[in-house]
DNA sequence: CTGAAACCTGAACCGGGTTTCAACTTTGAA
DNA sequence: TTCAAAGTTGAAACCCGGTTCAGGTTTCAG
């Protein structure tokens, strides 16, 4: 997250915690960084203020200088996160060749190779569901939004049949997802492209 | 759930909790259906032991008569859900007719009805993921194999086109999750089966 | 009918974690 | 250089909820 994403998100929800000097920013950079990897070990309930500024290594009040509550902190984090994975496919996606369908399994390529290296940034994810349900449907939302879109040109250059509809956004998305906690999170050792092969063969022609 | 699930499942944990009179079963079901109203309004951290048992008109004390602990009683419930999930999917495919590619239809359509009118059901095994992570991933792994095995017997009849691989199973699993998340818990208004014929034509030809 | 086991009760214990605050230090614009 | 604003600090107030426990009540096998 760019030093601005990071205040923007803040402002919304609290106007005054915005740092005003380079000193403050550091601070809460570092505040948001240590809280990525607290939250990722430990989950939100089990992590803990004290514990996320002492990984920082900042005084306990500090933290209410720049975030209002942990909830507020882990609501920042959550949109870090959702921007991140979006700014890791995006760019797979941009310079990548073929059809609507193939363009998919780039999409998923990358985001299970993201997996795989930033299980503590899915989790947080995953976990948003319970504690800032709308910020975790913000982030679903707009990915099902962007597959469908994707679908959406490749119909319209008759790449894929339709018509396209919300839920096969959804579906595509819980796809990857679940494949993501299975080969990405919990076992990160088989083959990427195998798995992606797999997923993108189910897309392209179905199982009959 | 019956009687003799929760006591198998209390026992493995904790082998004195087991009610020995037809009042402590009682209880016992009270207190299970008033954490499993609490759990779905509130999610795990947000439910209380004091309100749980104020819902279930039964003494705070009266809680660890039955329960080890607030854990210990989310894990009961979780096998409960799990459990009452495959109860409902497995009759409405015994008696399904069609190949294995419908008959995975008859599956989602059943989930997805069944998702709609227990939405804290579904709600419990989703926040199982942080609470107990062993029984969470007990029962994906148990309904991603289950899929497997349908499918492989739809193979051998020359059915879907093989190898049918554990990612298929966790592909349509993630499919179905999201759907059900999508269109039987956030939105309960869109016909059933249009959202089940989309999925299935998905599963069917796929998209080109 | 009887008494030991099972069950019920809720006040109190207890630990942990969030949040506040008043005193102190650093920053940076004028 | 100066000083008001911004930032830092950590002890402690405050709150909450899980768990325990000792004493009373109910059940049911013998």
């Amino acid at each position: 997250m760019s030093g601005s994403d990071v205040a923007a998100t803040v402002r919304e929800e609290s106007p005054d915690k915005t740092p005003r000097t380079a000193r403050g920013r550091k601070t809460q950079r570092v505040l948001l960084d240590a809280a990525a990897a607290e939250f990722g070990e430990k989950g939100f309930h089990d992590s803990s203020i004290v514990s996320i500024t002492l990984r920082a290594g900042v005084a306990l009040g500090s933290f209410y200088t720049y975030f209002e509550s942990k909830d507020a902190l882990f609501r920042a984090l959550v949109r870090d996160m959702s921007e991140r994975v979006r700014d890791t496919v995006a760019p797979a996606l941009a310079s990548a060749a073929g059809d609507a369908i193939s363009r998919e399994g780039v999409a998923f390529a990358a985001f299970l190779a993201f997996a795989r290296e930033h299980k503590e940034i899915y989790r947080i994810i995953d976990e948003a569901e319970f504690v800032v349900p709308d910020e975790w449907r913000r982030h679903y939302e707009r990915t099902a939004q962007r597959i469908v879109e994707r679908l959406r040109e490749g119909e319209a250059r008759g790449e894929v049949t339709g018509p396209i509809d919300e839920a096969h956004g959804w579906a595509i998305m819980g796809m990857n997802v679940f494949l993501g906690l299975r080969f990405g999170v919990q076992d990160g050792t088989r083959p990427l492209q195998e798995v992606a092969g797999i997923a993108n063969a189910l897309l392209r022609r179905g199982l009959a």
